[in-house]
Formats: structure tokens, sequence, C-alpha cells
DNA sequence: TACGGTCACCGGA
DNA sequence: ATCCGGTGACCGT
């Protein structure tokens, strides 16, 4: 059954976060980051959740005081933002523990054998839509069953500027041996040069990308890495031509036990 | 100091 | 988008 571990243990998970702190020195970065306010566009309208929400703070102007980090290298756009506040994503992590259904036993065929993934999947978005990759077709559940990621979707939208979704992939990581390996988001069914939004609730982790020509043993070029922590309630716009260039992944951390929910809006090409 | 255990990282399949 | 194995760093004793 499906608690709120993260949000019930918040004192074993902070002090747990406090202890890395402590040991680790400062990541490397090079890649060049910029801080800027309200980054995204020359307007001052305000963005909210456009449809009336139970979770009534989703419905606030989200547009003021955000401080917007771009992290940028070569073909690599990234626009980062602490857009929930804590008390805010401990609501929307319960909410999605309390609706979101996961698949049964998601399985992927890569190298030609079949997985069982290691995290939970759902996804949510325009009736008939579906995903497919590495062999497994993930189908969308109608928004009416989880109202506040549509919301959610919403409120990104305006915040990047306008970009559409109609498709959320919801990725649940009970703890650190959860994880994702290296893969670029470049399937078939996602529309061409499209930005990807990712919030995450609930346990930080960290997130890396690498370059593909900085990969294997014939690397072509010595790129560095681009490595940082998404935190609890935090947004990462992930824009064109990022996933062209760069594989990322949510590696394997030991001592991590609190869960993560990461939900990708995407825009899919929508069938005839 | 030396060693064993753990883990991060990376390449190969 | 998977797991597995090799390497090397790090930590505690």
């Amino acid at each position: 059954m499906i608690d709120s571990y993260f949000v019930n243990n918040r004192s074993k998970c902070a002090k747990r976060k406090m202890d890395q702190e402590e040991r680790e020195e400062e990541p490397e970065m090079k890649a060049k980051v910029f801080n800027t306010e309200n980054l995204n566009k020359s307007n001052n309208s305000s963005c909210q959740a456009t449809s009336s929400s139970k979770l009534s703070f989703l419905e606030m102007d989200r547009k003021v005081n955000l401080q917007w980090k771009q992290i940028i290298s070569e073909n690599l756009n990234l626009e980062y933002v602490q857009l929930f506040s804590e008390t805010e994503a401990d609501v929307l992590f319960q909410e999605a523990e309390k609706v979101i259904k996961y698949n049964a036993d998601s399985k992927v065929f890569v190298y030609g054998k079949w997985h069982k993934v290691p995290r939970k999947q759902a996804a949510y978005g325009d009736m008939g839509l579906t995903y497919t990759f590495s062999g497994t077709t993930v189908v969308a559940q109608p928004w009416n069953n989880a109202p506040f990621l549509k919301h959610i979707g919403d409120l990104v939208s305006c915040l990047s500027g306008g970009h559409k979704f109609n498709f959320v992939l919801v990725n649940r990581y009970n703890d650190g041996n959860d994880h994702m390996g290296e893969h670029r988001d470049d399937e078939a069914d996602l529309v061409p040069k499209s930005a990807i939004a990712s919030v995450s609730v609930g346990q930080a982790r960290d997130f890396i990308f690498r370059h593909r020509d900085a990969r294997g043993s014939g690397a072509k070029r010595k790129i560095d890495p681009v490595k940082f922590e998404l935190s609890h309630g935090s947004l990462l716009i992930m824009n064109h031509p990022t996933n062209v260039y760069w594989f990322h992944s949510l590696p394997v951390r030991k001592k991590v036990i609190c869960p993560r929910i990461n939900l990708t809006f995407r825009q899919m090409v929508v069938k005839k």
C-alpha cells in the first residue's frame, strides 16, 4: 500500500540530506548557469491553473518572484526553478499518492531482453494518446481521473512561455534503488522540437546529462557531464535541441530511502 | 598504513 | 530504456 512516507518521515529524510551536504564538496559545474527572474517571455500576465482546482494554490499567480536558472552548454538548454513551496509540494505529493494509479509491472525490451522497469509508471493525457518506447506502450488515462495533473500542466504551459502539453508521464521512484538509465526522449510519438517539462515532488534526486559525443570508449570528444539535483517542488524545462544531443539519467543512490514522484509533461503527436 | 566493504561511474551486451 | 561487471574512490577500522 502506498502511504505518505516522504511527508510523514520528513525529519528522517531531511537529516539524510544534511548528512550528504556536509560530506560533499560543491560539485563542479562546467555548464554555464545564469540566474534570471521571470525569464519566460516579456509580458507580465499571471500564470495559474486555467480551471478551478480543489488545490487552491494552483490558482495563485505563479509568475512573480520566480528565480529561474538557465543551464547552458553545447546544444544543452535547460531552465530550472523552484516552482512550489515545500508545503505546496507536500500537498502535491500526497495528492499524487492518493490519486495516481500506476500500471502493473511495466516492462521494456532492451538489448534483447525484457525487463521490469525499476520504478512505477503511469500516464495521463488527452483521450487516445499513447507513448511507445523500448517495446512498450503506455496508454494515457483520462485527465478527469487526476485533474490536478491537468492543472499543473496548464500552469507549467503558461510559465514556459506557451509550450503546449497534452500528456504527462508519471514515474515513481520508491527509494534510491529505483532509477532510470541513460536515454534521450527521442520517440516518434513526441512532436518534433517540443519542450519537455519535468515537475518533481518528494525525495530530491541527482539528475545527470551526458553529451552523445562524449560517451563510449571511442568517444569523439571530451565534454563534461552536467549534474544537479531535482528538488521537492522543482520544475525543469528541457528545451530543443537538448534531447537531440544529450542523454539523461536518474542514477541509483544507495543512501536514499524516500520516494520521489516525477511528472514529465509532453506534447504527443495526435494520431489520425 | 593496509585492507575490506560499499558505492559511483562507465562501457558492453 | 535494461542489467552486469570492472575499475577506482572513499570510508571506517
